[in-house]
DNA sequence: GCTAATTGCTAAATGGATTTAGCAGGCGGG
DNA sequence: CCCGCCTGCTAAATCCATTTAGCAATTAGC
């Protein structure tokens, strides 16, 4: 309106406008409560920076306070990984909620590059950093400020004790549950178990605590599993195979427990190839509430990873001074049609 | 190893160790072409700064040369959408081969949160914006310092000129050629064609070219469908309803042209259910090359939508400076088994 | 031998906000 | 009347790297 306004607005100019030192601009704009200027001096200093539509430049306010209302998250796997979008979401939300923003990093599990991206996060002074971890591994920090605020995020470190996990213990024993209130007892396959998961070296550091619940939940209840069918990898075509397997072997098992969601499909594939129907022949529970389980028919019941939660949760933790320790935010039951 | 460091080493602790002025390690640190500073200087220098591990404020370098190497993405949806996942790490690792880094921005679509989000990536100074659009919409941008290079990634802009997206014309063009060349020829049904799809109002933008250039193939191959059916949402349960009425009313059908792979994985439901087989039956075509492409039995033959090249492309070509117009990314023919 | 040009380097300004130290004027107390 | 205190504000230092202008010492040129 007024004019050509070819430069950025600075702090100078609001102060200019107003009468005042950019001193006392500075100390109104920021907000200081013990500050002894004038109510008139902040009325004209905000009108002032209202109409010039000021906005504080943010590489002159880091380069003084070392604040940048900005936070990294630095995961080993973006995409490899479906996980790992939630997490992100959550994180985002958060952020936004609080008026920080993301900056994303991925290290791909190379230590080299995990050295990188801290670098590349500390060059730019955040305020905080959230190790997000898809495959469990201690992560090689080099030298951090100490002041630097760290959270593990599905994922631990004995050098940062903050860490967020989903309650893999409580959702191990749901899933349990969920059959047995359902009347199943002594028909029950368990799918995808494995000793080299349970130590949590490939796979999501939790697991271990899932299959934990698990049987602890069937302790519980004074049961056994009929089978138990391990693998490495828990890809759809081996919930195929294995299920394929254990119908050969036990026609008379009435419930897939499957570790994941990923092998309770293919798992789904062989009763359809094998002609049994579910939950009519066959219960079937899964993990994690992954995208295909709402796609299958009939749906799948599944206990869900609360990813969105558990991103929200690593930021507010960033932020809040005084949190410690590991927080973990529960698995929600999915109800769906195969049980 | 030689004392408690505790403050930042800055570029004077350099100088100083060097011994010479803050200027001439400037100078030499940044590489200057035209310095007539002796190679005496810049051996001192690089020593200096590799002993004391120098790393740059960039906060001050921001400040000084309005550079930050950093990169937003802003983008409407992360999560909703599977596919914002290969955009953002295609971006991610070509920004890091840059040695740039990646701002995530999320706004839900919403106006208010775009304003915001342009405003929060302008305050950080950042060195480019690339809106990713997961739907087809105008984004809504407030007025931005000239100088700020755009690309619009996966949507098109009256504003901003320089975009990339899926080659959807010859995509679409691959999928009948595909037919056409295992000898289908009047058999065929276009699964989830729809007008205002073809429109773009409510996909991506691109959905329209998609469609094109389906339909120039068969004109060219001199063929009709034999059926068109169509639906607002390309959900798998519409997919499943749409294939079990062709398969009711058109029996003589031989091949499904599924305009996304989720439609297709609901016409797998509704042809097991109907006891025909893939691809003996009846052939089936996708697209996308969505997650679940790769689940099915037997897998799902599809034209992919290149995510993570179309991510790398756009930080590429926001990185150069003379770059502009529209850029293409050929969708690969992903080939499996069903056809 | 004396000016002019080149070489090698530095002092100081700059970018924009925050923060400390402190100034001037008014008021109360003794 | 004088000292001290409070009020309302400002000057200047600070954060750190970049960049311009320019100084001193050589070397070249005639």
């Amino acid at each position: 309106m007024a004019g050509l306004t070819k430069k950025r607005v600075t702090l100078a100019d609001v102060a200019r406008l107003a009468g005042l030192s950019s001193a006392a601009a500075s100390m109104i704009l920021t907000g200081r409560p013990d500050t002894r200027l004038s109510a008139e001096a902040h009325r004209r200093v905000h009108e002032a920076a209202a109409q010039l539509g000021y906005r504080p430049n943010l590489a002159a306010q880091a380069l003084r306070t070392d604040k940048t209302r900005t936070i990294a998250f630095i995961s080993d796997y973006v995409a490899t990984t479906r996980y790992a979008n939630g997490l992100i979401r959550g994180a985002l939300a958060a952020a936004q909620e609080a008026g920080h923003v993301l900056l994303l990093l991925e290290t791909g599990g190379e230590p080299d590059r995990e050295v990188q991206a801290i670098e590349a996060a500390l060059d730019r002074q955040v305020d905080g950093i959230i190790f997000a971890a898809m495959r469990a591994r201690e992560i090689f920090v080099p030298t951090l400020p100490a002041a630097t605020p760290v959270v593990m995020l599905n994922g631990t470190s004995t050098r940062f004790p903050l860490s967020v996990l989903p309650d893999e213990l409580t959702g191990g024993h749901s899933s349990v549950d969920l059959l047995y209130a359902a009347g199943h007892r002594d028909g029950i396959a368990l799918v995808g178990h494995n000793k080299i998961a349970e130590q949590g070296l490939f796979r999501s550091e939790t697991v271990g605590r899932r299959i934990a619940g698990i049987h602890a939940a069937m302790r519980e209840h004074g049961l056994d599993f009929a089978v138990e069918e391990s693998c490495w990898e828990w890809e759809p075509h081996h919930g195929f195979e294995l299920a394929r397997k254990v119908l050969a072997q036990r026609p008379e098992i009435t419930a897939l427990l499957c570790l994941n969601d990923r092998l309770a499909f293919g798992a789904y594939q062989a009763l359809a190839e094998a002609g049994r129907s579910v939950p009519g022949d066959i219960a079937i529970v899964g993990f994690d509430n992954d995208e295909i389980a709402g796609y299958l028919r009939p749906g799948l019941t599944t206990i869900a990873l609360p990813h969105e939660e558990m991103g929200r949760a690593s930021v507010r933790l960033l932020l809040s001074p005084d949190a410690s320790g590991e927080h973990l935010i529960s698995m929600p039951v999915v109800v769906r049609a195969s049980i």
